[in-house]
DNA sequence: GTGCCTGCTCACGGG
DNA sequence: GAGCAGGCAC
């Protein structure tokens, strides 16, 4: 028995096919994680490529920690040298090492939307130009979709040609990117096309990497734009042995600049690419695809696609009506409790997903009245809190002073008596010296015109000065503290906050800050706070999700992508809410191709259970909105729908009869089957399990994780799925066959 | 320089 | 419905 008999046909086409550009047409629950993996696995087994020479890019965090720790699992030793990283952290690690040729300095500072957002209004205010003309809002997403398509200032105003408004754009555009030279820092964008820039500027740096990465895998290709487009094929240019794993049905991020023809196109763009379907799900009974792919044959630029499973047809998907969004939750609510009490589930089994965050609100009122466990993921991301982002500018100030935005965010923060006519002065003089708005603060006795107020800032500068002294010795979390306490930020908080709970939760949030610090400082083998930072730069939210914690999960469904629960709930199933308002007014059919994509990868996260919800009347916006069902709903053929309708506006009761779909589902997972088998873990006892020298509760050792304890044996195909509880690396789950587990002798 | 009030704007998604 | 910027009074 080899590692790769525990893939499928096409599964085992794609991991065998190295050299030369591959496209994997991988749709939901496909098992394409697997085949990545094998792939790696194979290159390096029986092609003798050295890991070194292998890199895998993805979106999140969370998908390339869940690579990671798949890969080492598989692979074991050289693992490590694989690089699997996100688009934008393999930009950091390139640019740290090399942005001095595009005249930054390499300790630049990465800028989220809040900095954008002021150094753009900055620059409005700076050419006088009207800001109600000019919101901030709309100029950065013009700059960002020209950097997604790499479309430079220059190039800018070149197009907008005789357009006034477009002409004011572009010359925004190129004093915004001055200024965040002059700050040293990059936007999110940037880590993308400063990357593309450098490799095109400098030949010598893009065939280092081009010889390192020999062999490139993309994760989720269809979400790609232009720029990321650029970067793989500058890097694949010379072996072109690239190869993207997406589906074109599960591209949701159009408005991020995603450009959905760079999949549809691959085969134009490598004329020499093998194309590879991956069309079985592992993941959904049979009655939840069939309803997914209903719903996704409506779009017309697809490459042509359908799932299937064995696992039999399952349960109908249930779709209920609520009189309005209070009892759309409740409803929900209810459910999930009667599921967990009488039908096996657990609360870690059910996700909730909405369209939009704002929906989130009423749910989590009803959860917390019934008291029961849940977490939403996504919304205000904890690095965007204030008091959180405050402490940020404190550390990112001691850290470098050149963050002007970060120097003037907390030079008043908690209250110095410095005022805005003080720091307009001091700007003016930093920016007639081009100096930064520290090192002006530093010379504040030549800069003219202040009276009381220097001492005041001497005062500050010093201030920055100690903690800079303490943060050589002190451990990140420790100086967090210090921040916290000598700034008098902690009397702050208590002082301003409007009520006793405002405060509890600052004050949790910042506890969770300095929680988060320990964890860096113990994950990382030489903790810095630029490293810190940077860490801290590049998080989601989703990235934190943990799954061990028995909890209901709440999130968009644009979080939801590449998870799976066996019961989801998509709530708010509407014309108007989703599909959104603005998708059906703009006439694009585009747009509700793109929110009927999203409805598919709703869909597609269920494996087990599905429940459709809508309310007949909603609150939106403190107006309250008379909606239509959803027409995603109205695709779903009736006769995998089971109807209920809540409420006294609820007409009779209604059950679409069995049809032969029901007939078809006899012997799997009919709706009288009890949920409880579905986790089908099987103990030693199990006679298949004779091959195996270790059982559960035995000691085992593997080659990287070290000496664990063997926690379940799970049969998957012709091989045994194998969950151990490591000592320094807790619980991970690998295939028996590769992971060479040995057993300890004791 | 600070604090409060009002009125405006944004309500789609995220690294 | 909520958060924020800007104006105004102190």
């Amino acid at each position: 028995m080899t590692i790769y008999d525990t893939l499928n046909e096409m599964q085992k086409e794609a991991a065998f096919h190295t050299e030369g550009p591959l496209l994997i047409l991988a749709g939901a629950g496909s098992g394409k994680t697997r085949t990545i993996i094998h792939r790696m696995a194979y290159l390096i087994d029986e092609k003798g490529v050295n890991p070194y020479n292998i890199m895998a890019i993805t979106f999140t965090n969370k998908a390339a920690a869940e690579m990671r720790e798949r890969v080492d699992a598989l692979i074991g030793y050289g693992s490590e040298s694989i690089w699997v990283c996100t688009f934008h952290s393999t930009c950091v690690r390139i640019l740290r090492r090399f942005i001095d040729r595009l005249g930054y300095k390499t300790n630049f500072t990465i800028y989220d939307t809040d900095d954008q957002k002021s150094v753009v209004k900055d620059v409005i205010k700076r050419m006088n130009l009207d800001p109600k003309m000019y919101k901030e809002r709309t100029v950065l997403s013009v700059i960002s979709s020209a950097k997604d398509e790499l479309i430079g200032p220059d190039e800018m105003m070149i197009r907008a040609a005789g357009n006034y408004a477009e002409r004011k754009i572009a010359e925004i555009y190129k004093e915004y990117q001055e200024q965040l030279k002059k700050n040293n820092a990059v936007d999110f964008d940037d880590l993308i096309c400063l990357t593309v820039e450098l490799f095109r500027e400098n030949k010598d740096i893009l065939e280092y990497y081009q010889d390192r990465f020999r062999y490139i895998m993309v994760d989720e290709y269809q979400d790609t734009n232009t720029a990321q487009f650029k970067l793989v094929s500058l890097l694949a240019s010379r072996y072109e042995n690239l190869c993207v794993v997406g589906d074109d049905d599960q591209s949701i991020y159009k408005f991020r600049g995603a450009n959905i023809s760079n999949i549809l196109d691959f085969e134009d763009t490598y004329p020499n690419a093998r194309v590879i379907k991956l069309e079985q799900n592992y993941r959904s009974m049979q009655n939840i695809l069939n309803a997914a792919n209903a719903v996704i044959q409506h779009n017309l630029g697809r490459k042509n696609k359908k799932l299937w499973s064995d696992k039999g047809d399952g349960e109908k998907v249930k779709f209920s009506i609520y009189d309005n969004g209070i009892e759309e939750a409740e409803g929900v609510v209810e459910d999930i409790k009667k599921k967990v009490l009488t039908e096996g589930y657990s609360y870690k089994d059910c996700a909730v997903l909405y369209r939009t965050n704002a929906q989130s609100r009423a749910l989590e009122e009803r959860f917390v009245a019934a008291n029961i466990p849940y977490r939403v993921y996504g919304g205000v991301n904890f690095y965007q809190r204030k008091e959180i982002k405050d402490i940020l500018a404190y550390l990112k100030t001691i850290d470098n002073g050149q963050d002007d935005l970060a120097v003037k965010r907390i030079i008043n923060v908690p209250k110095r008596g410095i005022g805005a006519t003080t720091l307009s002065k001091v700007d003016t003089y930093a920016m007639e010296r081009e100096l930064n708005f520290f090192d002006a603060l530093d010379m504040v006795e030549d800069v003219p015109g202040i009276g009381k107020a220097s001492a005041k800032i001497q005062a500050f500068v010093d201030f920055i000065a100690v903690l800079r002294s303490k943060a050589e010795t002190m451990r990140i979390s420790e100086l967090i503290r210090e921040v916290i306490e000598s700034s008098g930020y902690d009397k702050m908080l208590e002082e301003d906050a409007a009520d006793e709970d405002e405060i509890a939760e600052r004050i949790s949030n910042l506890e969770e800050f300095v929680s988060k610090a320990v964890t860096y400082e113990e994950g990382t083998d030489e903790p810095t706070l630029s490293g810190f930072l940077e860490e801290v730069a590049l998080v989601a939210d989703i990235d934190n999700m943990d799954e061990t914690v028995n909890r209901v999960s709440l999130m968009t469904l644009h979080s939801a992508k590449g998870l799976e629960f066996p019961a989801v709930y998509i709530t708010g199933m509407e014309d108007g809410l989703f599909p959104s308002y603005m998708t059906i007014s703009s006439g694009n059919p585009d747009d509700i191709e793109e929110e009927r994509r999203l409805c598919y990868v709703g869909i597609t996260r269920a494996m087990k259970e599905l429940n459709l919800t809508c309310a007949r009347q909603r609150m939106i916006r403190g107006e309250t909105q008379y909606n239509q069902v959803s027409r995603f709903v109205k695709e779903i053929p009736p006769l995998l729908l089971e109807k209920r309708e809540q409420g006294f506006m609820a007409g009779s009761r209604s059950t679409v009869k069995p049809s032969f779909l029901d007939r078809q589902s006899e012997g799997g997972f009919g709706r009288r089957t009890p949920v409880t088998s579905y986790s089908s873990v099987k103990s030693i006892g199990n006679p298949k399990n004779a091959t195996l020298e270790y059982g559960v509760g035995d000691r085992v050792r593997h080659i990287k994780f070290g000496t664990g304890t063997v926690l379940a044996i799970v049969e998957g195909g012709r091989d045994y799925e194998v969950s151990v509880d490591f000592e320094k690396f807790g619980v991970k789950k690998m295939f028996a066959s590769f992971a060479k587990l040995v057993k300890c002798e004791e």
